[in-house]
DNA sequence: ATAATACTAAGGTCAATACCTAAGTATCTG
DNA sequence: CAGATACTTAGGTATTGACCTTAGTATTAT
């Protein structure tokens, strides 16, 4: 049950278009606030709460040292991450296979 | 950029877990407004709203014979799903990557 | 020490979401 | 045709989300 609301969480983070660049981003390696900001135009405090968006979900970790903020993408939830990844897949097969098999009826009805 | 803003609104869809059961049930074959809502407490309306999210960005179709509405997955977005889907694995797995290099070099920091 | 840099905190607006109830409208069933 | 069934419509509330500005604090550079 907490592990369905973390997939509600994920899916909510990955549903804004800012999170998905800077995770893009992120994915090429760490970065600071200011240099993940760079690419939108939007108020750097509304961009850091982006930022913990995605980090209260686990899909980013930061540190800081001095004044600057380094984020990267987070190891820890990769393998919650991978699982609904694998679920979804799952799912899509499985629609794939009625739509077959739904195609497969549809042709069978044709030329009864 | 509509196709961002669909992807948005995919991954918007699938953070409710209303309708993640929807498509999962979905998967099994296509269902009434009635039976798929039967497993959830939540007044009809609310429940058909969820419905309308669904059918709305696609994931979804329906047609209503006589007092039934019928639903089935959608096969036509189902290119769109598998693009992001693709992307997202991608993403996930340039991930992996970046924590094996970081990981090599904590090794070769660690003795040095 | 001063100024610039890199965030961080506080608080405010506005729209969208996720629910609800109550009251429809068709369509079937007896 | 009367009542049950299967949604639909209308409208209302409460929370959350995505922005904003303004004003901090802590660090580094000159």
């Amino acid at each position: 049950m907490a592990a369905v609301a973390e997939v509600d969480r994920v899916f909510r983070a990955l549903s804004d278009p800012t999170r998905r660049g800077v995770l893009e981003r992120l994915s090429r390696g760490p970065a600071s606030v200011t240099e993940l900001a760079r690419p939108f135009r939007m108020a750097l405090p509304s961009f850091t709460e982006h930022l913990a968006v995605l980090e209260e979900c686990r899909l980013v970790r930061s540190s800081k040292k001095g004044r600057v903020r380094t984020y990267r993408l987070a190891p820890g939830p990769l393998r919650a991450a991978e699982h609904w990844l694998a679920r979804q897949r799952d799912l899509w097969d499985r629609r794939l296979d009625q739509l077959d098999r739904y195609l497969a009826r549809m042709k069978k009805e044709e030329r009864p």
